[in-house]
DNA sequence: CATCTAATGGAACAGGAATCCCGTTAATGG
DNA sequence: CCATTAACGGGATTCCTGTTCCATTAGATG
């Protein structure tokens, strides 16, 4: 009996080239359809397969479980995070976050997409991580309007500027998720105001 | 044959007391428990049945879905709402109810418990609209501490009471929502200062 | 206390999703 | 271009969740 292989490891990692890069580029956007469509609960495995025009069994053997395909999906939408503004002035700089996070979740599939993956990332912990590095990317992209902004003498010295950044967003992934009120710019604006407003008076600032 | 009773209606509606009121109970208490223990996508009916000891086909019967089980959960949670503090101070006012926030998504079972209702407001409508009625009654709560600070003049006369009160919840969901990072008493103050200060700079006036 | 029937609970049933089996296709390396 | 075998895909199978049926229990009413 010949040596049986050290680890049998998961499909699609030995010959990634062609096909398998088809498959999976096939499978992640009708899983992103799917998602929109019914959400992170009416996700169902078999209708991907359909909608990809690819086996029910690939999905199966290479992802095995909806959260593990909404990890990998995650990690994709990683790699492709938009470049920040640099306008020279924190409060525009902050504005334009806002505004590009405000008409994401407002945007009717971008919007139902990222709360299918928030709720993806409660329901499993690969998908959780896989979110937490979407969003450490993300805020790493935008912090640096910050700093600039505290070695200009805009702001105290030892102010967290990944905390001023997710203090923008957070009033309005809040508004999604726990009222009907409409994400408008108005939303936005009023986000980053508030979020400049605090970093000022030094709310911010790291150990308290 | 006799005329068909209007309405089959749900059951538990026409004979409430005693064992119906029981079985609620003993119902609600084990969904809280699975969802503490599993989250909402671990969610089996028939397992709460179990840990109920109440058999399956009655809760089915009753509630027929997880998503319209947790909008009875969320429901009975809005009734037992907590009071507020009456410092005198908006300042720590603010501070207190964030301090409450922060405790309850930081402990092991209320913060599950969180995490999972939000879980489900986000699979199913009825449950959004009980989540969304659940924080609503939430903010009233803690609103009056913002209007008082108003008429005291601390603050702009056309703030916006319940969006100042958002502001300091919204920070500590989004933490505990992206990132790994704990939610300890300092990002409760922090989330409380921001929110003062953002609210006397003018942020939260109604109509920006 | 007696009657009526809402509500419950056990068991059998049905439908659909996840897994397994095995032949087919095509990526990789020489 | 050829040989090797990773990866795919259709179909049968298993397992589990939700439903239906009907006998039993116990609120509600006079």
């Amino acid at each position: 009996m010949a040596a049986e292989p050290a680890e049998p490891s998961t499909p699609g990692t030995l010959r990634p080239g062609g096909r398998t890069a088809r498959v999976r580029a096939a499978v992640l956007r009708a899983a992103e359809d799917a998602l929109v469509e019914h959400g992170f609960s009416g996700l169902d495995l078999g209708d991907i397969a359909q909608r990809a025009e690819v086996g029910r069994t690939t999905v199966y053997r290479r992802w095995g479980s909806t959260t593990a395909l909404v990890a990998d999906l995650l990690a994709d939408m990683a790699e492709q995070s938009l470049p920040r503004t640099h306008s020279g002035s924190l409060a525009e700089d902050l504005r334009a976050n806002a505004r590009l996070v405000q008409r994401t979740l407002a945007d009717p599939r971008q919007g139902a997409l990222f709360r299918a993956v928030i709720v993806a990332a409660n329901c499993d912990a690969d998908a959780a991580e896989a979110l937490r590095h979407f969003y450490r990317r993300r805020v790493e992209e935008w912090a640096p309007c910050v700093t600039e902004a505290v070695e200009r003498g805009e702001l105290p010295p030892d102010t967290d500027a990944p905390e001023v950044v997710r203090a923008v967003s957070a009033p309005l992934y809040y508004r999604m998720l726990t009222t009907a009120e409409p994400l408008d710019e108005a939303a936005a604006d009023r986000a980053a105001e508030a979020a400049e407003a605090g970093a000022r008076a030094g709310a911010y600032r790291r150990e308290g």
